[in-house]
DNA sequence: GCATTACCTTGACTTATGTTAAGAAGACGT
DNA sequence: ACGTCTTCTTAACATAAGTCAAGGTAATGC
């Protein structure tokens, strides 16, 4: 069993199809490989098809005119970028770069049009991807409009623990230049708010791995969004 | 013609189907009456099924703890609230109140799958709405994050430039305070940001109309994203 | 037609976060 | 093992925007 037959069967867009149209999936594909910081396709540019994780991590951002970075989303093994040209038929939305050395399948537009057409379990998986895509954003603006950042770090921090397994023991998967401009601020605000946090006995850290010590008080300060009073 | 059937066969999401079908449509749908400021659903509550507005406008919106409102979306005429937990499997991601009274279709969630299976061209229009959906949260991202208020002002009165055909003078359709909620602060904050563009000439202002003197500037505050330097 | 209410604006003040700069700690290649 | 880069932290300062309070204007009801 191959890992591009594995990362299929197991993603969610593919997850829980028949082997016959898994191989179909996997024929109307191209191999694609991306070296660390190497750019997969701009904002704006012509969206021609999408991208589906086989290896390695993407980026996938927004950038101001001053070179400011705002992290959408950090995409995973077994997960889709640009999808959304595929469907409003325009160009990207953001900007996609490899985080690390990526091994990706392109699936061109037309084709893939063709491949789902009555197939009908397919389409409610993409359904299915694209409104879990929707709900993320529209926490995502909440945090940006309604949390302060000491929260919207809190609030993050409780979401790594729920991925891993709501252990009291978090691994920070990305850097904190990183993790910073997926909060929408930059590295001295988050080391500011890290180190309230740590202060306080919210938290201990060492190296890319954070403790929480006082679990109900980073969930208070996640929901309230705001650090004191 | 029905008021119901002239907003069916015109909405993004049953644009462009043959009669037969828009009768099915009809048939599977529920009236729903909302007055002024009535809540049609909260934010998760379960999500039985989805809304398409007939006559009157909606706000989606997101609540912090604090009582401070982020609209997420101001939904017209024709446009669907409510779509992501029909896909999605879970509750409802935001908020939603009249603005106004109004009119609504109520789609059950099990009838309107069963109803759509099997139904390429429709199920491709929900692709395409979902999709236009996630495009409009990622620039709404970006103008909270990168974009600072006077910059997401000049974004805003652009875009409603375009929707109201080019012209220079613009109408608000939206009272201030929700105008402010929209952009991600209060009214004083819109208020100071509009007085600074009508003292550098940019704008005019005479009651909920404003026109625009200096196009150019409006667009490079919008592209900048800060006001001045 | 007048009073009451909702909406909007303005001003003074506070605060969170951005900015600039410098230094510390860690990673990396030679 | 050494120096060079990158990443992170800390501090001092600047600024955008939130907050609180007061007053004005427009809309609404009696």
């Amino acid at each position: 069993m191959t890992k591009v037959h594995t990362v299929l069967s197991q993603s969610q867009l593919f997850g829980g199809l028949p082997e016959d149209q898994l191989e179909e999936i996997k024929k109307v594909s191209v191999d694609k490989h991306f070296d660390k910081g190497e750019i997969i396709f701009f904002d704006g540019d012509e969206g021609v098809g999408f991208y589906l994780v086989i290896e390695g991590s993407v980026n996938v951002y927004k950038i101001s005119s001053e070179g400011k970075e705002q992290i959408l989303h950090i995409v995973k093994e077994g997960e889709t970028i640009g999808a959304v040209p595929v469907f409003s038929g325009k160009s990207f939305p953001a900007n996609a770069r490899a985080l690390s050395k990526s091994h990706l399948l392109f699936f061109p537009r037309e084709t893939f049009i063709r491949l789902i057409t009555n197939k009908p379990s397919l389409t409610m998986n993409i359904l299915a991807l694209l409104s879990m895509r929707l709900r993320e954003f529209t926490v995502q603006i909440e945090n940006l409009s309604l949390k302060e950042i000491p929260g919207r770090l809190a609030a993050y921090l409780l979401y790594l623990s729920n991925e891993q397994g709501n252990k009291d023991i978090i691994a920070l998967n990305i850097s904190k230049v990183q993790l910073a401009n997926l909060l929408g601020t930059g590295p001295e605000s988050l080391s500011r708010a890290l180190g309230s946090m740590k202060s306080r006995k919210l938290i201990e850290e060492e190296g890319a791995t954070i403790r929480m010590l006082n679990r109900g008080a980073v969930e208070e300060l996640a929901e309230s969004g705001k650090n004191s009073r």
